[in-house]
DNA sequence: ATAATGAATGCAAACGTTTGAAAAAATTTA
DNA sequence: TAAATTTTTTCAAACGTTTGCATTCATTAT
């Protein structure tokens, strides 16, 4: 009664003067089983809260039904709902996802690594932090592979690494959303940039700047202004862009939360929009529908990334070995909404 | 080469000749050991990717160093902080966070709890899910009591259960926030109220309640309608208290993201905030501060409850047997802005 | 009664690691 | 050179479970 530690098939054994062989068969109801028998010890088992240590199984079955996801954050509505993903597809499948969130750290990211693989998971879904992307480092990546670990990239990539991986099509978003803004009829479009190094950042950035050239549109320096993609670093390089001899008359943000933020500055400053200043987004986070105006936004399907992902590692699971790696990209949807709908 | 399978102990062991035990000794500095040996066996080790099972290791050592946190949603702003809290004090100790989301589904968190315990984890955090707690079932939870793993509530919790309990106080920030409108002269405050049945809604709801009590407000049924706690369900009970014969002029939102809903039904129809209605929200999310106008709220400290938590649990886990469950109830705090600031 | 059958159970090894105690090997001391 | 000491290594058991094979026991057929 006091004793709490957890009962074992030993115990069970014992209290039915039988070896631990019969209660294993009696619990997994395994045919050469007598009726009698079989029944008591089930019985007796649910009786005293008899759980079975999935740890011993995983030791002998080098199965554990773990699965590792390793993410920089989870405080954005897209790295949640590619959870969710993962999740829809995996959850009912006996997996167990096991999340880990780097906050951008290179050294947490590779300490998590090494613990996975100690834990013997069985899949990693990865999402490299800005700083591993930034420094370049990868080895804490070569452990991975030479145990043939499967290795799912979501979003971020490195591009010499032979694995699979799942993305969304930013670039084409990005460029569709600042062609849209061209076709209203915006003259100075500028743009609050993710932070530097980031695929996600760099490849809507690229998007931006390939759609001005395409239209013959300077793609001009003070335009483009960093931020960390979190609301309040988007208020200074609003200010300072509203504070230009000749201001643009759009801006497009590398992010709902951005776009969100210079909302705020721009109203501040008495300006309307969509009249005075054109604004897209980029996530179509729930709260991108219901602003005041509601934003001009660039949908990410997370929860699909997350679902194609499952898709990928189960491939490489449950494939043949000569198995060849896939590069999903998804496409991305520009929505249009009132911030940018100047008539 | 192309074997994927980890090396083990005992393949080094028989590269060098020697016993498991002198490469185990060896890999962990033991004293013991020749230093020739030691360098030798460690070299190889790191040469050939040797990782420690640690699978193996839980069942010597009945230590998992893993934490179940089981929780309806990881889609807000507060959840997403509390999981922070958890990680920035128990990950530098070395546990691993398991992170379940039940989706508010009973059957799934039975589930998630059932395989925790199968897997031997060393503690859960667990916010019940609202299936669980409108159904008033209990005997999943029983099987964690039974095994004398730590149990810490977040937020929710069942009233008749002996388990620590970390909790932030909804019930006189709510009331703070009425408080607030009545003071600046709000005189009829409508409630978008969250889901029936979970303890944050309900004690929400019985702040505002008992703060109109006191200073002599009618309770007005049709004034308090339910929610999801998400944006859009704030856009159809909101627009009907527009509608009524004598609208409120002011509301009280259950969350943040309600509020912003109705923020802009309310500007949609042309009144102003906070002259014509007054509003406030509840999570003080970081995007409440940058709506136009930004939003009064309550702060509740995620992060906090988090850390509290895990020092709920630690000190659960390092105490002696005669250990006496602790319950927190940390403070939510007014942040005025200036969706209620009518002057 | 005995051999042959079938049903029910037990034995032992395996998964990978650690660890106290014993053994072996090397070194020092007398 | 033998004994004593120290250093280094091995043995064996343990963690909890499953499973092929062997064993026991009861039943049936001869």
């Amino acid at each position: 009664m006091n004793s709490s530690r957890p009962v074992t098939i030993k115990d069970i054994a014992r209290r039915f003067r039988c070896s631990p062989s019969t209660v294993s068969r009696a619990l997994n109801d395994h045919p050469a089983i007598n009726e009698d028998t079989r029944k008591n010890i089930q019985e007796y088992a649910r009786e005293v809260g008899y759980q079975r240590n999935e740890v011993s199984l995983s030791l002998l079955n080098k199965k554990t039904a773990s699965l590792g996801v390793v993410v920089p954050t989870i405080s954005n509505y897209y790295e949640t709902a590619v959870i969710e993903g993962l999740h829809t597809v995996l959850q009912p499948m006996g997996y167990t996802l096991n999340i880990c969130v780097t906050n951008e750290n290179y050294l947490l990211e590779k300490e998590y690594l090494s613990k996975l693989l100690s834990n013997r998971t069985e899949g990693i879904f990865l999402s490299v932090s800005q700083e591993t992307y930034d420094s370049g480092y990868y080895e804490h990546l070569e452990n991975v592979i030479q145990r043939k670990t499967p290795l799912i990239f979501i979003d971020r990539e490195y591009e010499d690494f032979e694995t699979s991986r799942a993305t969304v099509d930013d670039y084409h978003g990005a460029f569709a959303a600042v062609e849209h803004l061209i076709s209203i009829g915006y003259k100075k479009i500028a743009h609050l940039k993710g932070p530097n190094g980031l695929t996600v950042s760099e490849q809507r950035f690229k998007g931006y700047v390939d759609c001005l050239k395409k239209y013959d549109m300077p793609v001009q320096e003070e335009l483009i202004i960093n931020t960390n993609f979190k609301v309040e670093s988007a208020i200074v390089p609003t200010k300072r862009l509203l504070d230009m001899a000749s201001p643009p008359d759009a801006i497009f943000g590398a992010n709902d939360q951005v776009a969100i933020g210079a909302m705020r500055v721009v109203k501040d400053r008495g300006l309307r929009i969509p009249q005075d200043m054109g604004l897209v987004g980029f996530d179509n986070s729930p709260i991108s529908a219901y602003t005041f105006p509601s934003l001009t936004t660039v949908s990410r399907p997370g929860r699909k990334i997350g679902m194609e992902a499952s898709r990928l590692f189960l491939n490489q699971v449950n494939g043949s070995g000569d198995f060849v790696h896939e590069n999903i990209v998804l496409p991305s949807e520009l929505i249009i909404r009132e911030s940018s709908l100047r008539i």
